[in-house]
DNA sequence: CCTATTCGTTAGAACTACTAACGTTCATGT
DNA sequence: ACATGAACGTTAGTAGTTCTAACGAATAGG
């Protein structure tokens, strides 16, 4: 294993130490502060973060119960309720019991809900573009494409126990 | 700007809502998910995330106040306290009163702590390894360079106020 | 000396990720 | 028909992270 130093991402010279046990690190920092920059933008008009989520999927994938929201959007159904709640309350989503199965709510994005979609995907497209601003497009795209292959790698072992 | 859509990171013809505002998501997910095995593994030693961040300041660069330690660390001062009372409990770090200036405690690593940080460094070294175990040693490079310069980006900009 | 600042410390707020359990409703098998 | 078990929405709560405010003690500067 004499190669071994060349298959290590901390292939510099200095930082003995510091780089080492630092993707977890990295990768965390940087999530602290997309999260702050993201939370404080969504504040300002008076939305969390889950709840661009949630009206992303309602209006991609169509009205749908809780149980499925939760699945599609990655938001445990605990958390769901709390979200759907205000939404509900500022009529931006539909909540009736399916007739179908009286255990279910069937949810539904409302018209004043696609604006509000609108609004808050125009609020995290600034998010992200101040984000990224540092890397030019192809960088952005590495960067995604390389991000969305750790995640995967992460959920997909984590279901398979 | 008729050329906007080839500077976006979305640029496909699948998923129109749902990547948009996903970077902050993607990050936060992973970071998410980082954060769960980088725990679980630092628990299985009875360690938390921060205590090697600190045994490994201190064995970069030597002894240092609490607020010297909190600003190399990236941890806020009043945090570092816990931290640092398991640290000294532990005997793997020592807190003695800086007899040049009462206000402040010099922390310094044991020989103990020494080999405490050791172990830790085994433990995230497998820890990283797993998490980016997708990806090659250029994608690891790749992805740890793009991930530092965002977050270079934003650490930048949250100073310049 | 008086004032401002720095130090370690305590307390706590806001939020995220996650688990457990409950009553209700449905599906299955006998 | 009916018991068992599963899925549904919901409530409650835990643990951890990030971050702010304020305190007494110690120091520095005018």
């Amino acid at each position: 294993m004499e190669t071994d130093d060349d298959l290590r991402f901390d292939h510099g010279e200095a930082t003995p130490e510091r780089l080492k046990g630092q993707f977890s690190r990295l990768v965390g920092k940087t999530a602290a502060q997309t999260r702050r920059v993201a939370g404080d933008a969504l504040r300002a008009v008076g939305a969390r973060k889950d709840d661009f989520v949630v009206l992303a999927v309602l209006a991609e994938s169509g009205p749908a119960s809780q149980a499925v929201l939760a699945g599609r959007t990655q938001i445990y159904k605990s958390d769901l309720v709390a979200v759907l709640n205000e939404l509900a309350e500022r009529g931006w989503v539909l909540r009736a019991p399916d007739p179908e199965d009286r255990r279910r709510n069937v949810v539904t994005l409302t018209d004043d809900g696609r604006r509000r979609l609108a609004e808050l995907d125009g609020v995290l497209d600034g998010v992200n573009e101040h984000i990224m601003s540092p890397l030019d497009a192809a960088e952005r795209t590495q960067l995604f494409a390389l991000l969305g292959r750790v995640n995967a790698h992460l959920a997909g072992a984590a279901e398979e126990s």
